[in-house]
DNA sequence: GCTGCAGGTTAACCGCGGTTCACTACGGAG
DNA sequence: CTCCGTAGTGAACCGCGGTTAACCTGCAGC
């Protein structure tokens, strides 16, 4: 444990990145380009200006990348949604705007994990991937509360679906992308994702 | 040229699939379910209960029967929406309808498809993903028509993001699978993208 | 100034999986 | 009956890519 070592589970040093998370944010884009099967440890390598196994002095493999990748993933946006659901205070209406923008905010910051958390969850070792799952189920649990108190007579499968559904459309911004700058498409987003939510 | 062959890129013979659509059924499935480059072609194979190499009998390799598979989805996604547009008349409402209604149709008819369609889009062969993504834009533009109509005020790229919206919720099926049953998720996505593509 | 460790490098290993090959079984046409 | 094209099999081939090994380098601390 040297002085300048953070918690790297969670906050990213983002004034000088160390090496391990260099190689994390360019996997993430890698990865969300091209797949990550399709994406070799020399490509890695070569994205931070290393060769290929040098990856091993930070990572145990490949597979152990994408682990913490995704569960990173899953970890901050089920604390960000805990933590923005219960700054919103005890009104629903205002709960459920607060989840959006959260979501709208990071799917427009993080394009590219939003595309490897859907798309690679499958290529992960069956531990990984039931704990990511774990983490994604208690996320959508939190949206379900909010959408339920809105739609009293809906039972919780359909507010699942529907908490489905919302993440579909504000994910969708990888496939959009360049068409409006951000301010634009987050107005956009925020607006479809709300009557889209509530309607009904 | 035998007499009971058909034209394949289209309509599959149902009744009795010929070996080559059971191979593409069965490879759609296990795409889906794991992603096409982890996925063996002895996997295919056996699920149609043939040996691997018994595919290069019926397709020029693995390639091949990916971009099948994805050039046949996004033909009957364009054929398909443009059909529906022009059945339902001048009135823009009427063709919303009619375009939201074919998509939550296909995309519960047809999940594994859907997933398929933009996970593995990055694992076919330049020539065949430019073609893929020729004839996405243009069922694209049908939506945006449709949109712009109904959204005089805004400009192109606003619609273009709006339908890449519509399309995440609906799309969503693959994920809140067996949450419903089928009329009911039906109606609750129609009733979604009809509100997330008409406010504001 | 040695020592040691963190972080890299290059070369080699090796298993997996797509593809090819040589051969077989069979059903229909002449 | 023979011939031939279609569909399938098991074995072999081979390249790619993840991983490991052995060796280098520079800087921190005694």
């Amino acid at each position: 444990m040297t002085g300048t070592e953070r918690d790297t589970a969670l906050h990213a040093d983002v004034d000088r990145p160390s090496r391990r998370e260099q190689i994390l944010q360019a996997a993430a884009q890698l990865f969300a380009e091209r797949g990550s099967r399709a994406v070799g440890v020399d490509d890695v390598g070569a994205a931070v200006g290393v060769t290929g196994p040098a990856i091993y002095r930070h990572f145990a493999g490949k597979d152990a990348m994408l682990a913490e990748m995704l569960l990173r993933i899953s970890e901050r946006l089920l604390a960000g949604g805990s933590e923005r659901v219960t700054a919103a205070g005890a009104d629903p209406v205002a709960q459920l705007r607060a989840l959006i923008d959260f979501q709208v905010e990071f799917a427009l910051e993080n394009p590219a994990l939003i595309t490897v958390h859907d798309r690679d969850l499958g290529s992960l070792a069956d531990a990984d991937a039931a704990q990511v799952r774990r983490l994604q189920r208690r996320y959508v649990e939190v949206w379900v509360a909010v959408l339920a108190r809105l739609h009293p007579t809906s039972d919780p499968a359909a507010c699942r679906a529907r908490a489905h559904a919302v993440f579909g459309l504000i994910n969708s911004t990888p496939h959009s992308a360049g068409q409006l700058d951000r301010p634009a498409m987050a107005a956009l987003l925020t607006g479809m994702a709300e009557a889209a939510a509530t309607v009904c």
